[in-house]
DNA sequence: CCGGATATTGCATACGTAGTCACAACTGCT
DNA sequence: AGCAGTTGTGACTACGTATGCAATATCCGG
């Protein structure tokens, strides 16, 4: 017996010509054969799919592409992967980008100046769609439109162009913290940003300085850091420095947060009891034991499988309208702030 | 003045031929054009990228790799994202391969039984090589080389195939830290390993196993986990109830030990006056303040940097021989551990 | 047994680019 | 002026697939 295991040319890779005459059909049979609803006799398809196992035959996507207009491939963009919290959505993005059988072409900035450069080559690759976590300009935004490639916007929003965009409430969440910082009396408040450029960032820090000074509070010290574990360490640093320890620390991310929880303990510090911070985000170490921050958390995936539908239906529907879909973050109580559990806010 | 900025037609995207006409030349002198070391006259480039200019043309990336057999995309398997030490890695090989004019498609496996699903893609693809940190079967690795797909591992080697790899030498790192455990007289060892399939966790253990055994500590307790901050924690607690509280704790990686840190001292333990502990990779929460873990750093940044050289000259060479790098790993002394600082080994 | 409806099939072509080849236009030389 | 060599150009085709269209095979009721 010869058998009939696979059988592959190692220096060509086999087409669907090849199959079509190892099956005695013609090339659109095979073609047919791989397309779900396609008009195809039941054993011819048998005899093809046989054939194909036996070349190890595979539909070239990139052929395919070129004919369907469909690459079948998302492109993702990042701005910083160490951020820690993108890790986590990107994993998420990616599960269930891969469920809907496309796939992922990741593109991670490591400053800003790189988007117009990771544009000419989503542009080269006729992505399907874009699900952007970095920073665009409007008029970046815009290409997308004129280009018509389908582009949702992850945690920021476009401000003057319409644009499809899923986010989590920055305002909301953080003025939640704030509230209950506030009602526990707490009264020597300080912030600790995030760079000028992120959206996220200011919307978070605008919003709480909106609080507290409504609140009386007007002029809440502020230290900027760059979302890194040291960046938060040093603007608590600095903050100490400056003058009184303030009792109620506002962090911009949670890393920072974690950083600056470091940072007072070096200093001699109780958390909470002499010093209460707060993050945003609700990373993973956040819960650790050595933290177990007090933070709001994004409802990552729900926001990611929301980014991704929205993407799916514009990639189906290109004149779709513009939408703007924003989550609640959910108030995790730690034990980084004196903030009470059991409580009725509305 | 009619302007002569950027002219697209929103529904089709412009092609060579568009520039061509645009340009009067031919559709080769465009194509050529484009092409770094082409046989084309200043002139004539510089009218056809006026043309291009003015139409938004950019080479259709999937027609191109349709005819030169080049995709520019290199395949990256992840295991699981979430696991803290990959995301660094993904980062790096993300920019070194964007700077090398190569593009990332990215598959983040969340269990084993995928790989074949994705491999299916991967040849789809076309990509033009692939890193996988993702286990992979002897027979899948076979794949590879009779479909001619240059393929280098990350971090764990093939076991009967050969295989381009590169790792970091875990069972040097792992003598490193247990002979300068024994030195300081720690007796009661204790082991955190990762699941049984991890290849670099049981090169980890093994190592620290047998350097043990030599040293007159045979049966070490050892509890296993899955790589994860909490089932760190869980292996602490799991071996502090089994018998006597170890003085020292090897643990597979970083987050585990940091897990099993939080443990020790919710078990009023000291770190590491009263137990040391020792972790593996050297992520960025091993150096936070709250832990300040001792372990081996992998140099991440030489490794990926290997990687993606030795895939371009794979990619370059199809039949180059197969080679495997192995990378020290650099000892990081935290204040986990009891290990004397400034001491002479070879 | 026939007409028409339906299910399959193959042929031919399009997708957008790169590269081969032949040829035209020059160049520098004798 | 004539010739070999160089440079630039356009026509044409291949890459591997999907699909419209026409042709054929099959089926059904009457």
């Amino acid at each position: 017996m010869m058998g009939n295991g696979p059988i592959q040319n190692r220096k060509r890779r086999a087409t669907s010509y090849d199959v079509a005459r190892l099956a005695g059909v013609s090339q659109s049979a095979v073609s047919r054969s791989f397309k779900p609803g396609a008009s195809i006799a039941p054993e011819t398809r048998d005899r093809v799919m046989a054939a194909a196992t036996r070349l190890g035959y595979q539909p070239d996507a990139i052929a395919r592409g070129l004919i369907t207009k469909r690459s079948g491939i998302v492109a993702i963009l990042i701005s910083n992967l160490t951020n820690l919290y993108y890790p986590e959505v990107l994993a998420e993005l990616s599960q269930e980008l891969s469920a809907r059988d496309m796939r992922v072409l990741l593109f991670s900035l490591a400053n800003e100046s790189e988007v117009d450069r990771v544009l000419d080559q989503i542009w080269r690759y006729r992505v399907d769609g874009v699900i952007s976590a970095a920073r665009l300009t409007d008029a970046q935004i815009r290409q997308f439109g004129e280009r018509g490639v389908p582009l949702v916007l992850y945690n920021r929003a476009a401000e003057t162009v319409p644009c499809a965009s899923v986010s989590c409430d920055s305002a909301g969440g953080e003025r939640e913290l704030v509230t209950r910082l506030l009602d526990v009396g707490h009264a020597r408040f300080a912030i600790v940003a995030g760079p000028e450029d992120s959206t996220v960032g200011e919307e978070r820090v605008a919003a709480a300085r909106a609080l507290l000074e409504r609140a009386g509070h007007p002029d809440v010290p502020l230290a900027r850091g760059r979302y890194s574990y040291e960046s938060g360490e040093a603007c608590m640093r600095e903050l100490l420095r400056q003058g009184p320890a303030p009792d109620a620390v506002i962090c911009a991310n949670d890393v920072m947060a974690i950083g600056a929880m470091d940072a007072a303990r070096a200093h001699d510090l109780r958390v909470p009891e002499q010093i209460s911070i707060v993050g945003f985000d609700g990373v993973a170490p956040a819960r650790w034991a050595s933290y177990r921050l007090t933070t709001i958390r994004q409802p990552v995936r729900r926001m990611t499988r929301a980014a991704i539908a929205m993407l799916a239906e514009r990639i189906d529907n290109p004149d779709l309208i513009a939408e703007r879909r924003v989550f609640s973050g959910e108030l995790i109580l730690g034990a980084s702030a004196r903030i009470p559990a059991a409580q009725d806010y509305r």
